[in-house]
DNA sequence: TCCATTTAGTTTCGACTCAATACTAATTTA
DNA sequence: TAAATTAGTATTGAGTCGAAACTAAATGGA
């Protein structure tokens, strides 16, 4: 019983989410959608960049989101720029204007005052149950984890050489293995 | 810091579930925003089950609102009353086959297979954080509570006698004070 | 009492999202 | 080297959304 009543409160939280981020974007003269795709493009790293990885991330077909993407470059939010190896690959980039933006956002939206009255401790406890939560309705739900390369199990740490990726066999850095990756997996 | 990694996480799953909302939704013919209508007049009090209440339990205007109405009563989720005493009011009730969908939706989505490992004690706190993260997040942004009676300041428990509600001195059975109502307040 | 104001709801319009489909171009596979 | 796959774009039609204009009922002064 206690899980519905968890859930019902998840439920609330979210459509208040969205309801703020609309609300947001509004000010700006952006979508929902295209706020999330930004946000998405200043967190995730050089393999994730793709219209293909932002179309994973939202749940939405390629067709929708290359809309949306063509709406953030014609406003001067992000830059497109092809591969240099794979020509069929488009790389985005947020602009200084589209990064701004997306960290006022953020802030925006904090939720520094609703956790003050909160102790460290249990806003560690609370994101860890958070984490579980998410993991838990990806697996449900077959969709990628799209988590930091730093709880990847791709991911090997050579103590003072750095890091690697063992898919690629790119070294990555400490800033690196912070960010968002389409090919995240989970250990085990 | 810690309360940012929270945040992220939360802005994540809200992602999820709208997008899995949408996958649901589209199985049975209804648009995300239909769902969450649906989803609120099954929970909803008889004080809060008009269209004005649904737009702003949502966040949107009165009259995308009622555009989305249109849609569910034309399918056949809910039945539309004019109210009896005034009657400008319009009565939102969802049919047999409205409230077992969103049964079905609530299920669909449990967190329940999420939250196994977790002990129930863990998920009180859980729900107890989220609930001040919404509370926090309503407050910041001028939003209505929208909680159950249960919670409101203005509900009264005479014992033996029931309960009332403090606005409309009507009576309120105990399955009455687990329902939303739009006039919700917390005490001070 | 009566007229102005407020409130609840609908309709219409134009900009936008979204999925489905069809398409182009580059890469990979057989 | 031809077929299949992959990345991305363009088009179309159903639907969302806010803004504004509208109707009808209730309220509230003077």
């Amino acid at each position: 019983m206690s899980a519905q009543e968890a859930n019902e409160v998840l439920e609330r939280l979210c459509n208040l989410q969205r309801m703020e981020a609309r609300a947001f974007g509004l000010r700006y003269g952006l979508q929902p959608v295209q706020m999330e795709a930004l946000t998405y493009l200043t967190q995730c790293n050089r393999y994730s960049n793709t219209p293909q990885a932002v179309a994973e991330y939202l749940g939405l077909t390629k067709g929708t989101v290359s809309q949306s993407l063509k709406v953030l470059e014609q406003k001067g939010f992000l830059r497109k720029q092809a591969d240099n190896e794979d020509k069929r690959i488009v790389r985005l980039a947020p602009t200084t204007k589209g990064s701004n933006l997306s960290k006022k956002a953020l802030l925006a939206r904090s939720l520094e005052p609703a956790l003050a009255m909160t102790d460290s401790l249990k806003i560690a406890e609370l994101t860890s149950a958070l984490r579980s939560i998410l993991r838990g309705m990806q697996q449900a739900n077959g969709r990628k984890a799209f988590g930091a390369c730093h709880t990847c199990r791709f991911n090997e740490d050579h103590e003072k050489n750095g890091y690697v990726c063992g898919l690629t066999r790119e070294p990555l850095s400490v800033q690196d293995i912070q960010l968002i990756c389409r090919e995240h997996q989970y250990p085990h």
